[in-house]
DNA sequence: CGAGTTTGACCAGCGC
DNA sequence: GCGCTGGTCAAACTCG
């Protein structure tokens, strides 16, 4: 079964949250033009390098699983794949928007062009290997860009947090249900 | 003590 | 080939 996006519950103060799809697999986003014809709301600032977000980047083997040999002697074994980019524009005064998954921070970068550093987070699920970029725009400081690459192949832990009384309700009256 | 963050170093890709 | 840049690793550190 393909895994489904979630991407449900996403709570940033003040959500004016655009987005924007990038698919690689998608054949009505060539590759010339990924990353480049990305539509935002008007009065976009351009404080953000949307080529190097989205466009396509070769992925560790296993999507992440093969590790580098400690002593860092080995030379690391790449292979492209191709994996879903969502890029989502928030305008908050947190860094971190708080989309119900649970992320660990596993690197920050200063970025070329760009006042502010790049975070990367990876979901702390166990079999999910979704990576988010975190981004602060330089132009426009109140604007943080997002970048989620891959899809999660587990539910949101706050989203079924949330709906589990209901579930439960919907699991009660189902035999009620039935006799209808 | 486990989970998460910080940060310097390493590595690959790309342009010149 | 070399330097620059972005992405990642992993040890050290912090926090609950």
């Amino acid at each position: 079964m393909e895994p489904s996006p979630h991407f449900p519950c996403l709570s940033h103060q003040t959500a004016s949250a655009s987005a924007a799809r990038y698919c690689p697999s998608d054949p009505y986003s060539p590759p010339e033009q990924q990353g480049q014809h990305l539509s935002f709301a008007s009065g976009e600032p351009s404080g953000v390098d949307w080529a190097s977000l989205l466009l396509p980047r070769p992925t560790q083997e296993g999507e992440g699983e093969t590790r580098r040999e400690k002593g860092r002697s080995s030379g690391r074994t790449r292979k492209v794949v191709s994996r879903p980019r969502f890029a989502f524009r928030t305008r908050s005064a947190n860094d971190v928007l708080d989309d119900g998954y649970r992320w660990r921070k596993y690197g920050q970068k200063a970025v070329k062009n760009s006042m502010f550093p790049r975070s990367y987070y990876r979901c702390t699920h166990h079999t999910c290997n979704v990576k988010k970029q975190v981004q602060r725009m330089s132009e426009d400081t109140s604007i943080v860009v997002t970048t989620y690459e891959g899809v999660h192949n587990h539910p949101c832990e706050k989203l079924m947090e949330a709906l589990s009384p209901l579930l439960k309700q919907v699991h009660l009256l189902a035999p009620v249900m039935g006799m209808l």
